[in-house]
DNA sequence: TTCACTGTACTACTCGTATAATACAGTTAG
DNA sequence: CTAACTGTATTATACGAGTAGTACAGTGAA
């Protein structure tokens, strides 16, 4: 079952894209597996403290998308593939780049400014 | 003068927000110098056909920051020192390395595959 | 079979974002 | 001076996000 012991609550974003993008960065890391049972949409709503109407606008969007499988009464559960992986990591690193590789050139930052800004950045955290 | 050209809106990111953001990296780029004159409310709202209103909001907020100047009737003008730039900088780079590299981490990323990743897409775009 | 849990589907309400249409007083260049 | 521009303020409308409460039928383990 996956963890959402990191997940915390963005300002300025929808929160049902913070789900969203939470869930599949853990389909990408595998640390849901293909198969794998959801936590139930009561369930999780209750964890992160939100509507549950805002997970099942999570999940439905996930559904769209082909990465989870629902059926009425029983708990969802994943459905990707490793083709499927491979495309979300690629589609999710490119997102997170885009933006802030177009904040940094507009800074005026080189590539090698920004690649020492992240090793900088990388470990401070806890 | 400031320019728009390299503007684009983006989705699920306020608009006002955005503006600002554009605003901050020009300022942190040198690209709008200290005491330089802002476009007018109106003018800027029609050139990135926006509502003026979405705009007053966006110079109310670098207002409240101190890092532009009104006076009713003349033109807003850049109010930003090198110390301040300096803070800026590094609120800025803080703010949009976080939102990566904890995207990144949760994909099981270390910094080596993020370096590679950055330096992948870096000279991507035109 | 029973019963707790599941997905799904409503309605209603609040709040922030964004737009639209004005209006008025201060400034500044011609 | 005057006319075009400026910042500022107001009211109204529309829409999406998020919350709240309720309801119902399907699932699965005890």
């Amino acid at each position: 079952m996956i963890s959402f012991e990191s997940f915390v609550l963005e300002d300025n974003v929808p929160i049902y894209l913070q789900i969203v993008g939470y869930i599949k960065r853990g389909i990408v890391a595998g640390a849901i597996a293909d198969g794998a049972e959801m936590p139930s949409r009561r369930m999780l709503s209750a964890l992160l403290g939100v509507n549950p109407n805002t997970v099942q606008k999570s999940y439905a969007l996930l559904e769209e998308e082909g990465l989870i499988h629902s059926r009425s009464g029983a708990k969802s559960c994943v459905a990707a593939n490793d083709a499927a992986i491979r495309r979300l990591r690629g589609e999710l690193l490119g997102q997170n780049l885009k933006t802030v590789i177009d904040a940094m050139k507009q800074m005026g930052m080189t590539l090698s400014d920004a690649q020492a800004a992240l090793a900088d950045h990388w470990e401070v955290e806890p």
